[in-house]
RNA sequence: GCCCGGAUGGCGAAAUCGGUAUACGCAAGGGACUUAAAAUCCCUCAGCCGCAAGGCUAUGCGGGUUCAAGUCCCGCUCCGGGCACCA
């Protein structure tokens, strides 16, 4: 063995011995338990960032945990080829989406090979090839003859100048990004599949789902967002009815109001002879289609001059359009009870409309109608027939009036919507129809498919090249064989990403989306990936998953056991602001932090010419801020293992990860500090077997610190995924082994404790772990070895210590044996010197024994 | 605006089921070794008071429950993620 730790020479060794043995290539085996450990692919963006290692080291983490507890285990890697950011890039440097996205992908997995994660690259998976996208094409045509595919007009934001569709992060402060012009709403037809057919399964499964963090199944619960109501008619003078949707028809007496979306045809038609009210509506289609755009406005409305009348009392309200309600929501219309509902009692304030006070607090209590609405369920008031029902009574027989008369009825309603599917855009999927003037829309039959993306373009501007390709888009109707015309828009990439976790299981097969092996490793035993998709990108799977299911593809209702969702890795960020404003952003390589007497951050210094840039402050790595580090620097100048250690030591993994290189630092230098370890353990000759009855207490001590941290370290890893105190624990046993002498039974012991440390530490730092496991005498590798196992009988203890507590403050502490009675502690507590102290003159009048924890004297 | 999180020393963090707050590491300061540097090793390190023994105060802010609260409850502040065409 080397007396100095050389990463580089050990890396690649390790690495090229894991590729020539083939262990992490996954094969079907029904007598063995399996283990599919998944991360979220990566989209290829050019190289690798610190949010990719950072989950990929955690899923390689709990893989090679797995394999080493006897798992045959499946991790797959595979690319989320399409997107926006290749049509970017070929707009920018002139290459082609397809060159540039596979060229990315080669270079990428280089650097995933460096890092030494221990994938099935057989199994790989490119979603941008047509032996991926045609089965996903083939699914979309069977949901298409189901009808759960289906067209209908959806709003887009729409760029005049660049004559394209733009996606919400390229519609800046309501401008197109690249051509400056104010966006526009426009409704154009789109694919869609009726995602809200499943909502009832995909909310009542969730709870299923006990491998999943709490907060991520209550955002998928609210965003799916099941609420009962009643939907009712307003009746329209010499118009049909206008249906809104309520989840608090006890308020219905109390409705001072109608709102209508601006796009609403009630307010067009009004809008016809009114300039002020056409200006408003105008106005309102240059809003951005995102919701968090929507939901910040400032509430604005205008009257319609029109009236509805009361589904009960015939009453007239008057129907106003207001710039919150969404056309694309529900039924584009809502009724108002400003006493009731804070919205709506904003927008009355401000226009003058009645406040009409229909429920009452049960208290009895008044309320100041003036200061807010009143929000909370309680008595009806006002309300005619129904005055003194509680709401929920009220509920009920307001709905069933409604229902008597024909004005309404209960309903269900879920705030999910379902899900469009068309871009328009070149790089993606191509979406398998072909449109005939006589037949319509015609899913592309079976033996035609794949429709394959035509990939020698040249993007000459920002419209996609296929719309304007007749060679692409002519062709001829399967149905009827008359001339018809290609789809030309292609799937939301969402599509892609919906199913690969199932490809993965089926390599290779060019007869059938998936195959019996799907059935041997689903579901996904662990799922790693950012929080950032807790909702999309994990529903929309969940639902692929359903409807693959109902295809005979894929058995159980759900694709992931567990998941685990990995905070971001940020950095601190560095700026210097110009006459006018403009900032300009510094990466931290190049800047010199100056510290205080006490190592306090006061200012830093632009390495290059020592002048004073701003410390900014800590964000999420990007490119926008240059707050980047780039792990292939990490990589060659400190090894794989200690960036796989650092991420792992800095942060549990579900919290956010301050990058810090002197934090780096210190987990290169732990390593080394293991490495010399292990070199003069060994360099001293191979030790005796360890005989336990002959040790010492200190050599009893030891082993008692190695078997409690296999058995924390088993559960941190296996259980709890906190990583970080793993690693920590690690460290404090090898604190603690370092303080042995060097007789025979000591290095016995030591050689025990650094063997199963090396094991433990190696699916986090796997390369080093192989050459110590080595070094340590043994023949096979590191990576395949099993899970240290803990001596239960090395754990037990004769004494413990208690922490002994006056009126709840810690005041001493006592070594009583481990079986003492609750007498003797007590006993014990009372004798103690420091004790009496503290309890001189009082009278102890309760005592409370947390048996192994301590002891409270409560005296007065 | 709505939904979901988070806040503990100079810094990253630990405390797993309400039971000894600050483990582990980083930075900083002091020392050893060295011609010197690097590397390595040892010591100090929440704040305040005190010569010391020791004491008091601290887990974003304000209340509450409890023998006991970083942990539970109520009300806030600030920061982050998501909001359906970024992935």
């Amino acid at each position: 063995m080397q007396e100095q730790y050389s990463p580089q020479d050990i890396e690649q060794a390790a690495q090229q011995r894991w590729d020539e043995t083939g262990i992490f290539n996954a094969k079907e085996d029904p007598a063995k338990e399996k283990f599919y450990c998944l991360s979220m692919f990566p989209y290829p963006s050019g190289k690798l960032h610190m949010g990719h290692v950072r989950n990929y080291t955690i899923g390689d983490v709990i893989a090679r945990f797995q394999r080493m507890h006897g798992k045959n285990v499946l991790q797959p890697m595979g690319w989320d080829a399409f997107g926006l950011p290749a049509e970017n890039a070929a707009l920018a440097n002139n290459v082609a989406p397809a060159a540039w996205t596979l060229s990315n992908i080669d270079y990428m997995r280089n650097q995933l090979k460096a890092l030494g994660f221990g994938y099935d690259w057989s199994r790989e998976v490119t979603t941008c090839l047509p032996d991926y996208y045609r089965w996903e094409q083939w699914l979309f045509t069977r949901l298409m003859k189901k009808g759960i595919a289906y067209k209908k007009t959806a709003v887009v934001n729409w760029d005049p100048i660049d004559q394209t569709v733009l996606a919400n992060e390229q519609v800046i402060d309501g401008r197109g990004w690249r051509s400056g012009a104010l966006v526009e709403r426009r409704e154009i037809p789109q694919w869609s599949i009726r995602i809200t057919d499943y909502a009832e399964q995909l909310l009542n499964d969730l709870d299923t789902l006990d491998g999943w963090p709490e907060q991520v199944r209550a955002m998928q619960a609210n965003w799916i967002g099941r609420s009962v109501g009643v939907e009712l008619q307003f009746g329209i003078e010499g118009g049909d009815p206008l249906t809104v949707y309520t989840t608090r028809p006890d308020t219905l007496m109390g409705v001072s109001y109608v709102a209508v979306a601006a796009e609403h045809p009630l307010a067009k038609a009004a809008a016809e002879n009114n300039p002020e009210l056409a200006a408003f509506i105008e106005e309102c289609r240059h809003t951005k289609v995102a919701e968090a755009d929507m939901a910040t406005l400032e509430k604005k409305g205008l009257p319609l001059g029109i009236a509805a009348i009361h589904p009960i009392t015939g009453e007239q309200v008057p129907v106003w359009t207001a710039n919150f309600v969404l056309m694309e929501y529900g039924t584009g219309a809502v009724m108002a009870v400003p006493a009731h509902d804070q919205r709506d009692w904003e927008f009355a304030q401000k226009y003058g409309l009645p406040v009409n006070r229909v429920i009452a607090p049960v208290t009895g209590e008044s309320f100041d109608f003036s200061q807010a609405a009143m929000t909370d369920k309680g008595v009806l008031v006002n309300s005619g027939p129904f005055d003194g029902l509680s709401s929920a009574e009220a509920f009920d027989a307001i709905a069933a009036h409604l229902e008597e008369h024909g004005k309404g009825r209960k309903k269900v309603n879920y705030r999910l919507r379902d899900w469009g599917v068309s871009r328009q855009r070149y790089w993606g999927c191509p979406i398998p129809v072909i449109n005939c003037p006589s037949c319509g829309a015609v899913p592309v039959p079976e033996d035609q498919l794949p429709v394959v993306l035509p990939t020698e373009v040249e993007m000459s501007g920002p419209q996609s090249p296929i719309k304007s390709m007749r060679e692409f888009i002519d062709t001829t109707c399967p149905c009827c064989g008359g001339k018809a015309e290609r789809e030309t828009d292609t799937f939301d990439t969402f599509f892609e990403s919906s199913w690969y976790y199932a490809r993965y299981t089926s390599p290779g097969n060019d007869k059938a989306m998936l195959d019996e092996r799907a059935k041997y490793w689903l579901p996904v035993d662990q799922y790693i990936g950012g929080v950032e998709h807790a909702v999309l990108h994990l529903l929309y799977a969940r639902f692929f998953h359903k409807l693959m299911r109902d295809e005979g593809l894929v058995e159980g209702n759900e694709p992931f056991a567990r998941l685990l969702t990995q905070g971001m890795v940020v950095a601190d960020t560095y700026y210097r602001e110009d006459a006018i404003g403009k900032k300009t952003w510094y990466n931290p390589a190049e800047v010199e932090t100056e510290l205080d007497d006490k190592g306090r951050i006061v200012g830093a210094k632009l390495i290059e010419d020592s002048q004073p840039v701003v410390v900014g402050g800590t964000e999420k790595m990007s490119k926008s801020k240059n707050n980047g580090v780039d792990p292939q620097a990490m990589i060659d100048r400190y090894g794989a293992d200690t960036v796989r250690l650092f991420m792992m030591f800095a942060a549990p993994p579900e919290q956010m990860l301050e990058w810090s290189d002197s934090g780096v630092e210190g987990a290169h230098r732990f390593l080394r500090r293991l490495w010399r370890m292990v070199n003069e353990h060994v360099a001293q000759g191979a030790p005796a077997a360890l005989d336990k009855d002959v040790l010492s207490d200190a050599q009893k001590a030891a082993r008692r610190k190695l078997h409690e941290t296999i058995q924390k370290i088993t559960d941190d890893i296996g259980r709890r995924q906190t990583f970080n105190t793993a690693i920590a624990a690690v460290m404090e046993l090898l604190n603690e082994i370092g303080k042995l002498d060097d007789s025979d039974a000591s290095r016995a012991v030591r050689q025990e404790a650094l063997e199963a440390t090396v094991l433990m530490l190696s699916p986090i730092v796997p390369h080093i772990a192989e050459t110590l496991w080595n070094a340590l005498g043994h023949e096979g590798m590191a990576a395949t070895a099993s899970w240290p196992v803990v001596d239960e009988s090395a754990l037990v203890r004769d004494a413990i210590t208690l922490a002994v507590q006056v009126n709840g403050k810690l005041r001493g502490a006592i070594d009583v044996p481990v079986d003492a009675s609750r007498e003797a502690i007590e006993q014990a507590a009372l004798a103690d010197e420091k004790v009496q102290h503290f309890i001189a003159g009082l009278n102890v009048k309760k005592v409370i024994v947390v048996p192994g924890r301590l002891i409270n004297l409560v005296a007065g």
